[in-house]
DNA sequence: TACTAATATGAATAAAACTTCATATTTCAA
DNA sequence: TTGAAATATGAAGTTTTATTCATATTAGTA
């Protein structure tokens, strides 16, 4: 198995030729995917020397793992600006899938990215998940508790479900190429419905 | 471009050898994916030789779609057949998203190959869903009109919404190894609390 | 300024993968 | 039975990709 570190520049020089390679790895793994991107077409693009590569990559795969953290780290951030200030769930979950979105909508390649680790090595992809889906049982917790969720749900279940929502519905943005963020207040406003009252008409009481 | 034909055999034999090519196929882009299984893999595991593989396949990724095709037809047979006696919408929702995840649970590669069509051709990927969501859309609407569902929420969202649940609550059950129809009529059973309810407790009325 | 560490280069090597083709064998319908 | 069509083979050619390394240049500091 071949390392995956990298190592980071030291003197502006460097740090120059580094974020030339971050830049068009980005570019490229969003255009073309992990798999289809060669490190010739990164080196190409970036306009360095092969050897420049690898004096701070170990392979193409530690450029991928870079980028991956960047990513996670940039969306949870997102999500917690957006919901730092909050205090009732409602709001938060409502806050938190309009980050996610206008996140992804701005930037695809996070999306791609974490999706295709399931791809390039599926433990990344399941470890991220499920981390991401305790953390989210973490945060429900509180609300049971104060009695603004419903305390006969598995929250498990709930958190995978939330995942789905944010994924899918950042998908259904993500396919139409103009939607603005009036659009992505509007598919965020019909989920919150969903998720107060769930699809079903109630009979009357 | 390079085609991306198959030619189906015409004897008893042919078949033998088509058949050895599809069966290692599914084995190894199940297990390594698209991107990482070459052609001398799938020849050497179906022991047949390079150029018997290229009397059938144009090339390796004639044999993705062949295999994406039949895949996308199983889902939806599934999902018809366990849904076909219903009559309302609850039912025919909770059947359909015990059908999909059982599936997926026996037979993760139907995932995979649907989720990797992203990076193996973005184009297949989105039109694969967004003529999902069309055909959920058509499906929801008499319920709206029938009054089983409310009908001051958007169709489309309730779609990508749905799609999300049952890709990621599948998720939640592919990563245990060990679950079985049980911990499925769990989760599907969890979910369809949030499809009636949501999440959040109302206040007294 | 001088010197060391850092950085850059790209040709060359090695490994992996895709595809073709000439030849051989088998099938099956006439 | 026979012959055309179908199928099988795998070595060889081609292309792509990853990686190394000897050499050259540059940066920054003592």
């Amino acid at each position: 198995m071949n390392k995956q570190e990298i190592r980071l520049p030291k003197t502006k020089v460097g740090q120059k030729s580094f974020k030339k390679i971050i830049k068009a790895g980005k570019t490229l793994f969003g255009k073309a995917g992990y798999n289809s991107t060669s490190i010739n077409d990164i080196i190409s693009k970036a306009k360095v020397a092969a050897g420049t590569f690898y004096i701070y990559f170990d392979s193409k795969l530690a450029l991928y793992l870079y980028l991956l953290d960047e990513y996670r780290l940039n969306i949870r951030r997102a999500a917690n600006e957006a919901t730092k200030n909050l205090i009732n769930r409602y709001e938060m979950e409502k806050a938190g899938l309009k980050a996610f979105i206008m996140y992804v909508k701005e930037d695809p390649l996070a999306y791609k990215l974490v999706w295709e680790s399931l791809f390039v090595d599926p433990e990344i992809f399941k470890e991220y998940y499920t981390n991401f889906a305790a953390s989210y049982i973490h945060h429900l917790q509180p609300f049971v508790e104060s009695g603004e969720i419903r305390d006969d749900i598995d929250l498990e279940t709930v958190s995978y479900i939330l995942m789905g929502i944010s994924n899918f519905v950042g998908l259904q943005i993500v396919f139409k190429e103009t939607a603005t963020e009036k659009d992505v207040d509007y598919v965020v406003c019909e989920s919150m419905k969903l998720l107060n009252e769930g699809i079903f008409k109630k009979p009357k009481t």
